[in-house]
Parts: structure tokens; sequence; C-alpha cells
RNA sequence: GCCCUCGUAGCUCAGGGGAUAGAGCGCCGGCCUCCGGAGCCGGAUGCGCAGGUUCGAAUCCUGCCGAGGGCGCCA
């Protein structure tokens, strides 16, 4: 399901072609390429389709387990294969040590050199020795999708959040991103809520802090009187037949609304525009047309009255076949329409190889009906291809939907201002000399940052359950965490007085196992942050990251950089301090998140 | 009833068919005149249950138990 034409496997099976390799990479993975190749001799299968299942290892730097799987296709011993592949010599160059282990796993050490020269490689590269994806994709990234005149609420945070992070990977690695902002701008309500704003007078607006009672008091009005209520199914209709005066007044409730969002958005700080809006009146008029076509293609079926795709594979409670609804009853069109009219858009207008839908779990059965549709109908077909980055949903401590005390939704707004507030406060009290504007952008960072680091750093598919004191806590896998390891290490270089890029073409000496530790660490960057995109799976950066600040720690516990009696080991160190800081700092952004410079 | 997802340490979570299942928090016992403790070292407790595939299963398959979600005219 997911998508394998991204990208192959970090680290572990390199098909080399789908790289460029004009810059270093994972050890891991430039090793598995002369892997597969000494296997390929060793057993006189062909290289391609050969996994050298080259993993990370705590028994050495890495470790070899193709031997065993490999050695059982053709019939031989896994240690006699293991043996084999280490007579070739082909790793004799980087390793200092390759034995073979237990039934055939190898074990590998690479030399201090090659370590050295691979960290000197990424140290020297802006991208940190990130490699590109060689097939480009045109990645269509459907996210957030608020309603407009309505508040966003928690629930709307994940969305938003995983889309803008798988946003910013894909583009990382070379993909052509678009990202689309469904949002909910028109149907039914509009009727009510076109009658109520004029009911309000001319100068009337929802009010951005607080969007919600605008449409509550439409709701409440058109529920409790018949004349406001067929006034606004006259608006409907009117809204519908294109009438001009009722566009205008429906604009500026999107108008409104689109500033509304923006003004989120900015405090979230998520890449989301206004220009990245594309809501549902944007495909109302190529609705009949998806029906029609569905008609031509001999795939419409009527089903009690409504028009309807039957799509194999489903089944209702009943165990027949599941039809997914493209026209209503009464001749309306519903959202499998305008999804559908979407794929066709987001092919057709702009090209996409990829779509991506960041929605949640419970709408899975929905979107593998739409997708399956499409195949059908030859509106989705390769290259292009779709996938639901689907995730659960944000618990309270009741393991509950997260609501207010109240029972109601929380405001994302001030959802947000809390983090904001309850972060500053833990500024203040960690560096009370801060000046209080910088204290304030701080508080900003590692408050936005807590709050969707925790959103992130849990498998999307889960629910988590939202907790102030541990996502804002500075020990353990948190935002706040990784901030302050890298502002401690920004730190240091401050006292040392040292430019950081003056270290970044400085000799790395790995004598220290905690040296070692740390530049493994930062040499699995690269495959991180492919297998991340691969996997539409943040929190596998997320890991990493938290990863590398434990390697760091370590490291600086035990190797003193800028004591009296290190002289000689002082620049190697701060090189490996500056990869350390610019690795945190780049995985964070591509996150989202903001890394300061001091907290 | 059918379908989907989830079930790993007291708690919150990692775990890409490979060797002895990891981390954080909490708990117990030690250590450090520590470049801003993001401290350091040691210890205890676990793969829901039962089968199967495999040389090898937390991981793949089947069944059961438990939790959540979905299942024709809301989006």
């Amino acid at each position: 399901m997911c998508c394998s034409r991204l990208a192959p496997k970090t680290g572990s099976s390199p098909t080399s072609d789908r790289y460029h390799r004009d810059t270093m990479a994972d050890p891991l993975f430039t090793i598995s390429a002369t892997l597969r190749d000494a296997f390929a001799s060793v057993t006189g299968l062909p290289a391609v389709g050969i996994d050298p299942v080259v993993r990370p290892s705590d028994r050495a730097d890495a470790q070899v387990n193709g031997a065993l799987a490999l050695a059982k296709q053709v019939g031989r011993n896994p240690r006699e294969v293991a043996d084999a592949v280490v007579a070739t010599g082909a790793l004799a160059a980087i390793c200092s040590a390759v034995e073979v282990a237990g039934p055939g796993f190898i074990n590998l050490t690479f030399t201090e050199a090659f370590l050295a020269e691979q960290l000197a490689a990424s140290a020297e590269d802006a991208r940190l020795g990130v490699r590109m994806a060689a097939v480009t994709e045109r990645a269509v990234v459907d996210y957030s999708a608020p309603n407009v005149a309505k508040e966003m609420h928690v629930g709307h945070l994940r969305s938003t959040v995983i889309g803008d992070s798988i946003v910013r990977l894909l583009q990382f690695v070379g993909h052509e991103v678009v990202r689309e902002n469904h949002i909910g701008d028109w149907g039914t309500p509009f009727g009510m809520l076109i009658e109520h704003l004029l009911d309000l007078g001319d100068s009337a607006a929802i009010d951005m802090s607080d969007p919600n009672p605008f449409y509550q008091a439409a709701r409440a009005k058109f529920d409790a009187d018949d004349d406001f209520k067929a006034r606004a199914r006259d608006r409907v209709v009117a809204l519908q037949s294109g009438d001009p005066s009722t566009l205008a007044i429906w604009q500026r409730l999107v108008d409104n609304s689109a500033e509304y969002f923006d003004i989120v958005y900015r405090q979230l700080g998520v890449l989301l525009t206004h220009d990245d809006l594309m809501g549902e009146s944007a495909y109302h008029d190529k609705l009949a047309g998806v029906v029609e076509q569905l008609a031509v293609k001999g795939l419409l079926e009527q089903s009690d009255g409504a028009d309807v795709v039957f799509v194999p594979g489903f089944t209702n409670r009943e165990g027949d076949p599941l039809p997914l609804i493209v026209q209503k009853g009464h001749g309306g069109f519903n959202y499998a329409t305008s999804d559908l009219a979407c794929v066709i858009d987001r092919v057709d207008r702009l090209g996409a190889t990829l779509l991506v839908y960041v929605v949640g779990s419970p709408q899975a059965q929905h979107l593998a009906m739409v997708f399956k549709v499409a195949e059908m109908a030859g509106w989705l077909a390769p290259p292009a291809h779709a996938v639901h980055v689907g995730f659960g949903s944000v618990l309270g401590a009741d393991r509950k939907m997260y609501k207010t005390r109240s029972g109601e939704n929380v405001k994302l707004q001030a959802l947000l201002d809390e983090g904001v507030q309850r972060a500053a406060a833990a500024v203040a009290e960690k560096n009370p000399e801060m000046p209080a504007d910088e204290q304030a952008a701080v508080g900003r960072m590692v408050g936005i940052g807590a709050i969707k680091y925790a959103d992130l750093s849990t498998d999307r598919i889960k629910d988590y359950v939202f907790d102030w004191d541990r996502m804002l806590a500075f020990e353990g896998n948190t935002a706040p965490y990784l901030q302050y390891a890298h502002a401690r290490i920004c730190s240091i270089f401050r006292r040392a007085g040292v430019e950081r890029p003056s270290v970044r073409s400085a000799p790395v000496s790995l004598a220290e196992p905690q040296e070692r530790s740390l530049a493994l660490a930062l040499l699995q960057f690269d495959a991180v942050v492919h297998d991340t995109v691969e996997k539409f799976a943040p929190h596998r950066m997320c890991t990493y990251l938290f990863d590398l600040a434990q390697a760091f720690t370590g490291f600086y516990e035990a190797c003193p950089v800028l004591k009296d009696g290190y002289e000689t080991t002082r620049l190697s160190r701060l090189a490996l301090c500056d990869l350390t800081a610019r690795t945190l700092q780049q995985g964070l952004a591509l996150l989202g998140i903001d890394a300061p410079e001091r907290m």
C-alpha cells in the first residue's frame, strides 16, 4: 500500500538506478550495492533481486544477514556462503573487521578512515548527505480541510501537522509538490449562512477569533424559524444556479474564512496559505460530467433511486455488494462525486503522479472505494497512484476523544495559545536572563513544536493521548528535549567563539567509542529521510532524532570539547557538534518544527 | 452480522523475517568540583491467547479474546 515507487527500502536494498549518486550517503546503503554483487558472484543468482539485508547492529557497526536466506535458495550452508562473500574482499577497503558469526551473520566494523570520509562528505553538503529521489513524482497532497464559517478545532490538528511534514519531506527529496486544502465551502449549509449574513447587515463578518457563534446562530434560526428555513432553501437554489448577488455574498463568507484560516496556519507555522485553497465549490460544475462519464463507461447502476457504482470487494452489512453513491435519489451529488472530480482534476490538470490524502482512518473504506472507482474508470492509471495517509484520533486523559470539560471541541487557536503560554513559562524559568521578546519568540517555537512533535512522534495510525506535561517535558522523546540539545550545541560554539562553517572541512577523528557511535548515527540521516518519506511515517524521523540526541549526549559526556588539555581533538569534536546540530535542525525542519539557537 | 485498525515493561511508546525485544517517564541502588545535567552507571518488571508458515516470528497467515472505528443517499 505504501508508495513503493518512491524509493526502495533505504539502506538495505538499493536499486542503484533510482538514486542520483552524486552525493555521499548512508554507509549501509553504500555497501549494500557492493554486497549485492558479491552475493551474486558467490551464489550464481542474478544480482537484481538479491537483498543483502544490511542492518544496524549492536554487535558491530553493521550486520549482513543475507547469507542465511540466499544459502537456503541455492541449497548451500549459510556460513559457507558468508565466508565466500567475505573472501571476495569486497569490503576489505572500508572495513577494519569482517567476521562471520553464528549461523551465517556477517558482522562489519568500518575503518575510521571510511567513516571520517563519509562524515566529511556530509559536513560539506548542504543536504547533509541526503540523496535526491531519482524518480521525481508530481505529488498532490490533500490535507487540513477546514470548513468555511466554522472554527478550526483539535480535529484539524493531525491532518494539518502530518500533511505539512509530508509536504516538507517530499519537497526535500526533490519531488514536485502541490498543496491542496480541500475546504468545505459548498453545499446546503450555505443557504442559511448567507441568509444569516444578510440579516446581520452589509458590514457583517465572521469573528475571526471565534467563528462558531456565527454558524451556531445561523443553525439556531434555521431550526427554529420556518420563514428563515424557507429563505435558506431558496438561497441554496440561487447559489447553485449561479445567481451573481448570492455568489458575491458567498464569496465574502469564503474570503472572510480564508483570512481566519491563514491566521491559524501562521500561528501553527505550516506552509498552507490562501493560495492552496481548493474548495469543494471548485468542482461543482464538474460533478454532472463525472456521473455522465461513469455512465458512458458502463459503470453506473441504479439502486434505490440513486446512481451508484458497485465496487468489487466491498459489501454492506447484509453481505450484498456495496455501492458508491455518486448521485442521490433526488438528483444531488455528494462527497464521493466530488472526490472523483478531484482525482480527475489532479491527474489531468495538475499532472499528478502521486495523490496523497492525509485524512483520518475512519474514511479508509470511502477512500479505497473512490480510488477503486477512479481506477475502474481509467482516471487513476499508472504512473498515477493514490495513497491514503490515515491517522488515529487525539484522545484526552480518559482515552476518549479530546474535548473540553463541557464536551465541546477544543479550538485550535486556544490549544496553540495554551501550548505557547506554557512553553514561555518554562523558558522564562530555565533562562531568566533572556530578553522578554526573545523569551516570547522561543516560547512560540517550543510550544508549537511540542504540540506538533507529540502528534508526529508516534505511529500515525494509532490514537494518542494529549498530555501537556509530557509533550512539554525537557526529558524524553519530546520537541523541547531536541530543541534544547540543539541550543546547547549552539552554545558550545558561542562559548568557543568559533564560526560554525569554519569547522566543516576539519578532519574528524573517531578514536573514542562515543565518537564512533555518534558518527554512525549522523550517517543514518540519509536513510532515515528516505524511509520516512517512503512510509509517510514522520515518527521514524522523530525516533531517529531522539536516538541521535542520545548519542550526542553520550559523546558530550565522554568527550570534552572545549576543556583545557583537549586542544588536539577540539576541531574534530567541534565538527561533530556542528554536524549534529545541523542534522537536528534539518530533521526538525522536516517536521515543521523550529530549532532556536538558545532557549 | 461483516469489514478495517490496534493490543509490546507500572505508564507513554519504538521495534525494516534474523542473534540476548529497546527507549523515555516512574521506582530502587550507586557516581560526577558537571563545556547551560538534554547528567552518568547499575537493577527489577513485558510481546493479549492458541495454532500455523519458516533454518529463524513481536513482525507473515488462521482462529479466539479485548479496545476503537466503518458498513447507500452527512462531508
